[in-house]
DNA sequence: CAACATTAATTGTATGTACATATATTTGCC
DNA sequence: GGCAAATATATGTACATACAATTAATGTTG
């Protein structure tokens, strides 16, 4: 469906406003999309991001500001995230002897274990892209990342 | 900023895999521009989304789950939005005479009110929007209808 | 018309975000 | 060394979503 047929809206006050809203309802669609994959492994899409980024740093110490600053939804609480991750024993935390201020955290072998059986249904969420040329898909990216840097022009 | 230095992550599985986590972040981004526009009219923006649905319906009542149909995130849970925009009367409640399940809303004079002081602070924020070209515009609202619609092939 | 299914909305509970504040530790400066 | 500023994380509270269960009213059907 298009749209204005989801939100039965048929007229928007310009095409502009009308990709405003679509980004954002798509955006909601593909969490939910997403949700619906994970619910099964009792992981939420901010939790398994944060998996996500400790995967990627391959068994090394992160701490909590870095993971912060590396997660999709940037206001993440991402504190109380990882209390709920240690609770499941798949990331496990310390303090950090250089820096007591800091908390170092690592993903536990059971995490990495939750990761590997998420990746194929993850993948099929991906390949609902896949219609797209990679040439239109390398020209989506560039208008996301203008548009977010209108705002240095716009708002300062 | 481009998204890898965004979220610090200078590889990703595919183009189409760059773009997902694109379209979630930028849809992150817009709702804190709109949430730092909205603030000081104490209003949030599933919030604002009721009011806009019910202006757009011009003064007629519309139903509960009309409005749930036309939220720009589906998973809202409308009865509880409508009770906090009830205390701030900026919209009232009745039930519907010919079906006593139903609960019928409109907006009130003080609801518009508010709506209009908000039009100039969002109107700017589409027009971050403005530096596509109609005919670009066009195309990414297509791809995102496609996007969702990949859907129905792949899932069912 | 009485029993059962359906529908519309509300409510309960867990999870998560938004923003401000608090706490603990480290750093910089005199 | 001692004290203020800066930094890293944690916590309090309000708001919102996710999903299930409940309540109340209406439809349906034997």
């Amino acid at each position: 469906m298009k749209i204005e047929e989801e939100i039965k809206q048929e007229k928007f006050r310009s095409e502009h406003h009308k990709l405003m809203i679509n980004l954002l309802f798509t955006s909601s669609w593909l969490q939910r999309m997403q949700m619906s994959v994970m619910r099964p492994y009792d992981l939420t899409p901010p939790q398994y991001n944060i998996l996500r980024i400790l995967r990627g740093s391959k068994g090394e110490m992160v701490n909590l500001g870095e993971i912060t600053s590396r997660m999709i939804d940037r206001s993440s609480n991402t504190s109380r995230l990882i209390d709920k991750l240690v609770i499941k024993k798949w990331v496990s935390r310390k303090t950090c002897p250089n820096d007591r201020r800091q908390s170092e955290i690592y993903i536990t072998q059971e995490g990495l274990k939750i990761l590997e059986q998420l990746d194929k249904p993850i993948d099929s969420i991906t390949e609902q892209f896949h219609f797209l040329s990679v040439k239109d898909t390398k020209e989506v990216n560039q208008f996301l990342d203008q548009l977010r840097n209108q705002n240095l022009n716009q708002i300062i």
